[in-house]
DNA sequence: CATACTATGTATAAAGT
DNA sequence: TACTTTATACATAGTAT
C-alpha cells in the first residue's frame, strides 16, 4: 500500500525502519481496536520500536495481564496447536505476571500467589527434567517430550 | 474495506462476530508479521476468538515469554506514558511468567530469578502503598499517586 | 458451514512542503 | 526533521457458490 510494493525483509535504512514502523504502528494499533469492538473479544498487543519504545495495547474488557492470564491457563497442548495461529508451534509459552502501580492490594496479594505458584511449577519442571535427563541416560532410546 | 463503511461497535449478529473475526484476524496477523520483519522488531499478539480460541504471534527474535518479560523489565513510570500508545494509561501492567515445557535448564533458572525479582517489587510496592496511605490519614491534602 | 469473488474503503511508500 | 499529500497496493463487507 503505497507508492511501491514493498520486499517482504528488513528494511536497510534504519531511518527507513523508524519512519515505516511509526506509519505501521498506528496502522496494526488501529486494526487491533477495530478488532476488539467490532468482535467483542479479548485482544493484547506489544510491540518495542526500533530505538526501544514500548508500546501496549489491550482491548476493554480485560487488562493485559488478565489476557495473559488466560493464555496461561491454556493447557500447554492446547496452546501449542496449530489452530491457534502459530506457524511454529510455540514450545515455550508464558503465563504472566504482573508489576504494577496499582492500589489495589488485595490484587498484589494475587499476583505474588501466582509468581510463587510459578516458581513451584518451574522447580517441579527443573526435577522432571533432571529425572528425564537421568532415564535416557540409562536407555539412549527413550523418547524425552 | 469493503462494500460498506461499518460503525464501530459491536457487530450484533454473533455469526457475523465469527465471520468478520476470521477475516479480520488473519489481517492483523499479516500486518504484525510485515511489521516485525520490515522493522527488526519484537511484537507479540494475543486474541482469543468470539468462542474462545486462542491466537498467538511472535515475531521471530524473541519467544512470547521473552518479549512480555522485555516488557516486565521497564520501569512501571515508562510503561504508563502516554506515548506507549495505551490510550487510558495502563494503571496495571503485567510482568510475566513462563510455565513450560522447555528443556533448556538455563532458561529456566533465568525465569525463576525474575519471578524471584518480581515478587521483591510487588513486596517494596506494597511498602509504599502502606507507607503513603498511612501519610495520608496524617494529611488528608496529600496526593496518593 | 466454508470458500471465492469483487466493489469499495483503508493503509501507506514516496514525494512534497 | 517532521507533517501533508497523493498514487498505489492492500484489506475486507457483502454477495455468490
Amino acid at each position: 500500500m503505497g507508492r511501491v510494493k514493498l520486499m517482504m525483509k528488513r528494511l536497510e535504512s534504519s531511518s527507513n525502519r523508524k519512519v515505516t514502523y511509526s506509519k505501521r504502528r498506528s496502522g496494526i494499533l488501529k486494526k487491533a481496536k477495530e478488532l476488539s469492538i467490532l468482535c467483542d473479544i479479548d485482544i493484547v498487543l506489544l510491540m518495542f520500536s526500533p530505538s526501544g519504545r514500548p508500546t501496549i495495547f489491550h482491548g476493554d474488557h480485560r487488562c493485559i495481564g488478565d489476557v495473559i492470564a488466560k493464555f496461561a491457563q491454556l493447557t500447554p497442548s492446547r496452546k501449542d496447536k496449530k489452530e491457534t495461529g502459530e506457524p511454529r508451534g510455540t514450545k515455550l509459552l508464558s503465563c504472566w505476571t504482573n508489576i504494577s502501580r496499582t492500589e489495589n492490594v488485595e490484587h498484589l496479594r494475587n499476583l505474588e500467589e501466582s509468581l510463587r505458584k510459578s516458581i513451584e511449577r518451574i522447580q517441579i519442571h527443573k526435577k522432571h527434567l533432571r529425572k528425564n535427563h537421568f532415564m535416557s541416560l540409562k536407555c539412549t532410546t527413550t523418547q524425552v517430550m
